[in-house]
DNA sequence: TGTGTCTATGCGGATAGACGCATAGACATA
DNA sequence: TATGTCTATGCGTCTATCCGCATAGACACA
């Protein structure tokens, strides 16, 4: 299977494109996603181990909790897929109501990560081939 | 179905994305698609089909020949999926070698429209939202 | 070791997708 | 009208995906 359709399958369901959606902002743990989604926990979780297997997504276990995050974008098309995401999520729902959603909770004191790694938006961090083109 | 969720269900299969690789490079009609991707014709029928209902691909018909291009790119989601999308075909079989194949299959005559509607790529049309970024 | 929290997986049912084969439909031309 | 070319669709089958439910696994802490 090539990588454009390993990442296109990966992405052609509305649960793991909403999970995208949030871990655009950085790293976030299983059970904050599960928050934001109000999804059941093993039907997150599955979509989150189809998005590792697509090679979009990598964890990381810290105690009982597991966080994810967007896979490194080392290939130019990572990098530019995960650009074009970020710009197609701003401007339909369910993407901006759960940004919304995670920002509350955030707020609120959800159970995720130092507030660094969510303050600096996951573009803004990488340049990407179709800005310089 | 979110514009974003229609896009990428309507990718997740690589006869689809061998399909838009080569109207990337312009309109084309049916028995040459067919011809590139060496499958049935019923098979590319319906994956033009399906690519139709995503809201990816237009069709005209002109005598006993139907003409495929890709939608215009009027909304940004549209505009900026396309230009990642030549990116990434670039890049990988077997889109490369479907290109070469075209290609020769054009110089050879095709049964497809003028050289015109071809010699330009679609990119180069369009400024894409991502390139101003 | 026991308990609680978070995460992964096995199982079964329902649904959708993909494919081949055959055939029907649309159109041009003789 | 008859024929040939190109395109669409109906049908059956196989596979993959999605989901809920239940349960197992991983870990921390008492």
């Amino acid at each position: 299977m090539t990588e454009l359709e390993k990442y296109c399958k990966g992405l052609a369901d509305i649960n793991r494109l909403r999970i995208l959606n949030l871990l655009v902002r950085g790293e976030l743990c299983g059970c904050d996603i599960q928050y934001v989604l109000e999804s059941p926990q093993p039907n997150v979780s599955r979509h989150l181990q189809y998005l590792k297997n697509a090679g979009l997504v990598l964890d990381r276990r810290d105690g009982y909790r597991v966080y994810y995050r967007l896979a490194e974008p080392f290939t130019g098309m990572r990098k530019n897929l995960f650009a074009f995401l970020q710009i197609a999520f701003q401007g339909e729902e369910p993407f901006r109501g759960d940004t919304k959603r995670l920002k509350e909770a955030i707020r609120e004191g959800s159970c995720t990560l130092s507030e660094m790694s969510r303050s600096t938006s996951f573009i803004a961090l990488h340049q990407t081939e179709l800005a310089r083109a």
